[in-house]
DNA sequence: GGGCTTTACGACATGCTGTCGTTGTAATAC
DNA sequence: GTATTACAACGACAGCATGTCGTAAAGCCC
């Protein structure tokens, strides 16, 4: 809901965080431009300044040199977006979306087996709410 | 794979086709905007011309008032957008997606079960391939 | 013919994205 | 001290997709 969704280079960007923690703009500069011209300095501090703005980037200025990090995971990431998905075309309803991948063979049998467990772990925390 | 994800717009004119089969630019454009002024028949051919291109609608000229249809259901292209998803985020595996909501409790007890209902239906449909 | 409906498509404003350039500032080197 | 380097902050821009509208052409009906 609080997550529009990333662009490429936005989620390069991201895939980096998610990967290490904390990182500085030009550790991920090199990573991302690896023939890092001196232009390439500004497009990450935009990138970075632009995911902080939708707030997927947290930044540590204590130092002079800023430290970032993500504050939204993966998975966090990949469900919300799964949701708005859901929400867009099922109302919200996530079987179907899933059901037709079955249909297709788009899943493979390991997939199937992992999901099942997923379900039946989810089965015992308490219906409490 | 083939499937650009849809605009707004796009996906409103997709919803009247998955609701009705085959329609009129002129049905359509009704729905879409009941106070339809004459600028608005452009506007809705255009959208019908675009999703035609990118395949998700098909034309019968057969008849001076042409017949749109869609031909992309709403499963196949849900599924094919969360397949997307995956690909981008998890290497392709839906399980991960699921595992958060399942965790954040953005899926409710009903979802679950009717999830695992279709594992079970697809447990038994021959392991062949 | 005139009028109406529809198709086909050009054109435009808008918004987002990725990019780069410029400016100011802070640390470092000399 | 000054020169140099690195960085932050942000303005500006081109490209692209999207939604919109306008206009021209073709068909039909009266």
């Amino acid at each position: 809901m609080t997550h529009p969704p990333l662009a490429n280079a936005e989620l390069a960007v991201m895939e980096l965080l998610w990967a290490e923690d904390r990182l500085t703009a030009r550790q991920i500069r090199e990573q991302l431009y690896p023939d890092s011209t001196k232009a390439q300095h500004g497009t990450v501090q935009r990138l970075l300044q632009r995911l902080e703005e939708k707030g997927y980037v947290a930044r540590d200025s204590e130092l002079p040199v800023h430290l970032f990090s993500a504050t939204v995971g993966r998975g966090a990431y990949g469900s919300s977006q799964l949701e708005a998905l859901a929400a867009k075309l099922t109302g919200g309803a996530v079987a179907p979306l899933i059901t037709h991948l079955i249909a297709e063979k788009k899943i493979s049998r390991q997939e199937i087996e992992r999901l099942r467990a997923i379900l039946d772990e989810s089965h015992d925390e308490g219906k409490t709410s």
